[in-house]
RNA sequence: GGUCCGUUCGUCUAGGGGUCUAGGACGCCGGCCUCUCACGCCGGUAACACGGGUUCAAAUCCCGUACGGAUCACCA
């Protein structure tokens, strides 16, 4: 049997390392076995789903050196590789589970629900989950219930006692029991399938034999696994490999540490850099050496040597083990080569040079807007944050804020950019001019710079939130304490703003 | 809180009953090289979470505890 494995993004947001690691090894073990790698989208979430971030996390996988023999882009015999464009499948399937008695019609209301989980919350027998309501329906009421269109959703059967025996290819057998999992929703009331579902139809479809993803994955493998009985389909292998950590070993997030593939890219790691290191996670050579290319780790390749503990992401690591590669691979010409493609691109000197040729008396003035253009991080200090007005606090709670607001935007452009912060100044009741007064030196480390929208705009959300962070800190950081106090008074600002909104598509 | 997964230097890791006085790497510290810095080279710092067992012998196997993480959605 030819190996086929996947790695099934969800177009939510900004391309995450986490995903090329996932990537990565799913990469190598397929290709370890003359196999086949697959990608899939998993765009079944249509509030969140958008194709700007589709093609973001494309064009990043493909940027760090990852191929794949079939997938949206470049086609293959197993598609469509979008699950919005498999759409009758799930439903067809979920038909099937409900004509075999292992998925029932649920009509409860959100409000029942939710209910229903308050009051299992505040009994404190630790018991969560659906309550088998809509069970007991006769066959009588749900035709009643179809025909007067009421809006359900899909459920699948669970048994309620016994354990259920999850087989991991790096753990001992773990061991559910049934009562713990949740008699999951199939199908959604938009006629769209939830993850599991989708995931497991295409898997099946596509001939997946390995599934090597996420430990997050563990606790609703049995789902899985009862799904695939359910259809009578044999199994993949599971595999859930540990997951990437912030210093302080909670889940890597961007809150905490930058987790753009566009922010490496950006501070200049090379792409076989970030694929070493990442390679590097969990995992060693047979020899421990250090610095591998991507063959080289397909070729002493075994998933065997992974280590669980959950690795640390280490940006300090990561920028020395890119040293090694820019230094010991490249010959002085290739090194130009390579920053040419970095920098000096007509791309990006597109994107920059409509605000600098105003400002350009000589061509040597380049060298100091470059000095932010082309950094990651600055160097800052208190001084340069110094206002005659404000006080260290309030040009500290400006930025933050302004951190926090630039979190929410979906759509990285100047003039969201704009309007977001200019919200921010109105909700602090500071005059924009000493608001944006910051802003100058945390983005560019000057005084005054190019327009500061369209810079944040170049530079890209997370180096901008790398550098607000730094700012921030420069500025005596935020106290856990203070933070709590401020995310208070942002939060009723920001239901307000919605609310606001909300009234105004009204 | 329930369930599940994990735990070797600060960090990434090697090791999977004796070869462990626990090895390598990042970081940090010191030195060499050198017009400076960096690179490079040399050296130092620092860990088997804890408690019981099994065994002639435990970092390694078993049990418990502690700690960390994940998960408990009509999100993936």
């Amino acid at each position: 049997m030819k190996v086929r494995t996947r790695v099934a993004p969800s177009p939510t947001g900004d391309p995450h390392v986490g995903t090329a690691y996932i990537a990565l090894f799913n990469y190598c073990f397929a290709k370890q076995h003359d196999g086949q790698f697959i990608l899939r989208i998993e765009d079944t979430d249509r509030e969140r789903s958008t194709s700007e971030s589709e093609a973001q996390i494309l064009n990043s996988l493909k940027w760090t050196g990852l191929t794949w023999d079939e997938g949206p882009d470049v086609g293959g015999t197993h598609g469509p590789y979008r699950q919005s464009e498999r759409g009758d499948l799930y439903a067809e399937h979920a038909q099937i589970l409900l004509d075999k008695g292992e998925a029932f019609r649920c009509f409860c209301t959100s409000e029942r629900l939710d209910a229903l989980r308050k009051e299992q919350m505040s009994s404190g027998a630790g018991k969560l989950g659906y309550d088998g309501h809509c069970l007991s329906l006769s066959p009588d009421e749900i035709t009643q219930k179809l025909a007067a269109q009421e809006t359900h959703v899909v459920r699948l059967k669970v048994p309620r006692d016994g354990v259920c025996k999850v087989t991991d290819l790096l753990r001992d057998e773990i061991e559910i029991a049934w009562s713990e999992v949740d008699m999951q929703v199939l199908l959604k009331s938009d006629g769209m399938p939830t993850y599991h579902l989708a995931n497991v139809v295409d898997d099946h479809h596509m001939e997946i034999t390995h599934v090597i993803r996420g430990e997050e994955w563990i606790n609703s493998a049995p789902k899985h696994l009862r799904l695939y009985e359910a259809f009578g389909w044999e199994a993949p292998i599971l595999c859930h490999l540990p997951l990437l950590r912030n210093p302080d070993k909670s889940k890597l997030s961007k809150r905490k540490n930058p987790t753009s593939i566009h922010y490496y890219q950006k501070i200049g790691v090379l792409p076989e850099a970030l694929l070493n290191y990442l390679g590097r996670m969990a995992w060693s050579m047979p020899n421990e050496e250090e610095k591998f290319s991507l063959d080289e780790m397909i070729e002493h390749f075994n998933i065997d040597r992974i280590s669980l503990g959950g690795p640390i992401f280490d940006v300090e690591k990561l920028t020395w083990l890119n040293g090694r590669w820019i230094r010991e691979n490249h010959d002085i010409d290739q090194l130009a080569q390579r920053l040419m493609e970095w920098a000096l691109n007509p791309k990006l000197l597109k994107e920059v040079l409509p605000m600098l040729q105003p400002r350009l008396d000589r061509l040597s003035d380049i060298g100091k807007f470059s000095s932010y253009f082309l950094s990651g991080h600055l160097e800052l200090n208190a001084e340069q944050f110094a206002h005659k007005k404000l006080s260290s606090e309030q040009i500290n709670q400006a930025l933050v804020w302004g951190m926090w607001r630039l979190d929410e935007l979906k759509a990285w452009e100047a003039e969201g950019i704009s309007n977001a912060l200019r919200e921010c100044a109105v909700e602090l009741e500071l005059k924009p001019r000493d608001f944006f007064a910051p802003f100058y030196p945390a983005i560019t480390g000057m005084k005054s710079a190019t327009p500061l929208f369209d810079t944040m705009a170049v530079l890209g959300r997370d180096l901008v939130r790398a550098r607000l962070r730094d700012a921030s800190q420069v500025l005596g950081g935020v106290s856990k304490k203070g933070e709590a106090r401020w995310k208070k008074t942002y939060e009723a600002g920001r239901k307000q703003r919605l609310e606001q909104q909300a009234q105004e598509t009204n």
